[in-house]
DNA sequence: ATAATTCCCATGAAATTAGTAGGAATAAGG
DNA sequence: CCTTATTCCTACTAATTTCATGGGAATTAT
């Protein structure tokens, strides 16, 4: 189990911002409540999208959040390695490479091959597509 | 990160065994001499393993653990299968599908997919590879 | 002013993971 | 039959991570 409640909470939304379009900002208690994530969880959450840059917030009354990039240039990948502590499929790809066994480890090509396909296949899917209708 | 040290053993383990060749059983206290491996926990894991049919063991003095199939027959998937609580992307995908926005979620593809590369990846390594010197 | 918002920091509860502990059952070899 | 080496079983504990909750300060439109 790789992805977190935080990371999907992120993910979804992500797209709900992405499916408002440029209709200006949206103030976290509308996120919170259109898609059922507790309000100071998300909280925290936005804080991190924005420290990121993923998203931007504009404070006060009419205040909310609002994506900095275009749908089609922001993908699951980008949130996601935000969010997660670590995308890595196994700490021995994670930290910072100071594992004893690295040299003879037979498993660690394992995870290297691992953590590619995990992050080719997140890059593939784009807020716009995420976002656009679906059947 | 999914894999928890538990899988990571156990890959190591199932490795060792197969490395091992046919010399008949090798008990625990040798595996987890070589591997570093604390002894009792790595006891839960060939349980677990035995359980799953994919050693068997034998009790008593001169005891110890066999692989029940040739290397070639046995990849990351089939023992990280066993050791994992769930080898899903995340929750959406593990249980039971009792999630309600299973019909209308956006991410459902996401987790979906990720599921497939994952299992896709972790199937092109068998033992008899991973055990094989290696450059 | 007021009301609606984001921001900041601390705390807490629940679940999961990683590891320990003790002893019963089994089997080989003398 | 005794000793020794082994697996098997079941319970417990400690640490970490995840998933929140809570209170109030700062900001901004009206």
């Amino acid at each position: 189990m790789i992805v977190s409640a935080k990371g999907r909470y992120a993910l979804r939304v992500m797209i709900a911002l992405a499916a408002r379009g440029k209709s200006g900002p949206v103030p976290l208690k509308e996120l919170s409540a259109k898609e059922s994530i507790p309000h100071k969880f998300l909280e925290q959450i936005m804080a991190e999208l924005v420290k990121a840059g993923l998203v931007e917030s504009s404070r006060g009354k009419n205040g909310g959040y609002s994506l900095t990039r275009p749908p089609e240039e922001c993908t699951a990948a980008d949130i996601l390695r935000v969010t997660e502590t670590s995308l890595a499929a196994a700490e021995c790809t994670a930290g910072s490479g100071d594992c004893p066994r690295a040299g003879v480890c037979p498993t660690l090509p394992i995870w290297r091959a691992l953590d590619e396909v995990i992050d080719d296949c997140l890059k593939r899917f784009t807020l716009a597509e995420l976002a656009s209708p679906r059947l």
